[in-house]
DNA sequence: GAATTTCCGACCCGATTGGTCCACTTGATT
DNA sequence: AATCAAGTGGACCAATCGGGTCGGAAATTC
């Protein structure tokens, strides 16, 4: 009683190594609930429906990917740094939830809306913080643009462009070249050109 | 016509990937028709069924293993290189495997025979392979153990170890810990003192 | 333009699977 | 020890899934 909170959390956690592994369609109550040592019937009694376990999955995954791009941030103090610190990490933690991806973009499966309001919220949130990053680095003295605002929205939207399934059906040397490329853009484009042909030339 | 098998080695290759991801049991054929864009009979001309698909698989991913494995070995000359590196890919290519053991350990899926025959052929084969090199290092002198064939098979075991999926199950430097441990271990029992000391002192 | 190769939509039917029901343990409380 | 709520799992159901078949339509070859 005391830790049937706990205990959904024991299910999260087991679900959601095997959802990000097969993908929410493939992975069947009875999978999870073995994994559990549990019987199938005994996780309805701490979720509704196969539906409520991935909805609180995908939560919980999102808020793990939160605290590790805050942390990739704090991790390092000058805004170029934290940028670079940001994508890349950002970059890495997208790949793990590629399968997620699968799942929400699998068809007939559009009626996860829970996803799309996580997601709005999450791209809100994101625009935000490289709003901040990039008017720090501004207001520093090493970047130098004229709006935060729509430099972020832009910064955001090559960062989005990194989401699509096309972007990581590559070998894993070809994906850190395009990484680069893409820093090197967005930095020698920021950048005062000083500093950003010492980074990037 | 003339590019029936060519065709049917496309869909060996597209199916790889797709058993690697998911096992045989979750692999649908609609899955592998989609991704050759084709209707799912039309995969039924080229393959009688979805196992015999399966098998061609594992025979094609067995004989990929075998070119790599020699390949690692003629790569280096000195045999202590080649068992180092005849070891370091073998670990490496039954990671990426892993996905097929979960297939061909699947209860109810023992019906498998033919993944034991190429077993046990490919047992053969690196027995002679690990008893050639072991008899070879000890000719040159590098090694010095009493009996190829009875070390080889040791040597087999151990390699056989790495092979349970209890093995993988932990993160990658663990891994590589292990590896190393498993290297010291083989090398410091089968060298001549002196270099073995030198080698993993 | 017939013959042959290749492809596919529609269908079949047994297996799978999300979800329910209900009888049962368990363990704390009185 | 009797009660009761929390928790469990086996048996079951209805719907869907998915391997495989079939007849014929395209496409290609001769």
């Amino acid at each position: 009683m005391v830790d049937k909170e706990e205990y959904r959390e024991k299910i999260i956690l087991t679900a959601s190594t095997i959802f990000s592994h097969y993908g929410f369609r493939k992975t069947t109550m009875d999978e999870i609930s073995r994994a559990l040592k549990k019987g199938k019937s005994s996780i309805y009694y701490y979720f509704g429906s196969k539906e409520e376990i991935f909805e609180a999955v995908v939560l919980h995954e999102a808020n793990q990917l939160r605290s590790r791009l805050t942390k990739a941030i704090k991790e390092v103090d000058s805004p170029p740094d934290k940028l670079r610190n940001y994508i890349y990490v950002r970059m890495k933690e997208f790949a793990k939830l590629s399968n997620y991806y699968n799942a929400v973009f699998d068809k007939n499966l559009d009626h996860f809306d829970f996803i799309e309001k996580i997601r709005s919220r999450y791209d809100r949130e994101e625009l935000a913080i490289l709003r901040l990053l990039v008017y720090v680095g501004n207001n520093r003295g090493v970047f130098a643009v004229e709006n935060s605002e729509y430099t972020a929205m832009a910064i955001q939207t090559m960062l989005k462009g990194m989401e699509v399934p096309l972007f990581w059906r590559k070998r894993e040397i070809d994906i850190n070249d395009r990484l680069e490329a893409i820093l090197s853009l967005i930095f020698n484009g920021i950048l005062k050109k000083e500093e950003g042909l010492l980074l990037y030339g």
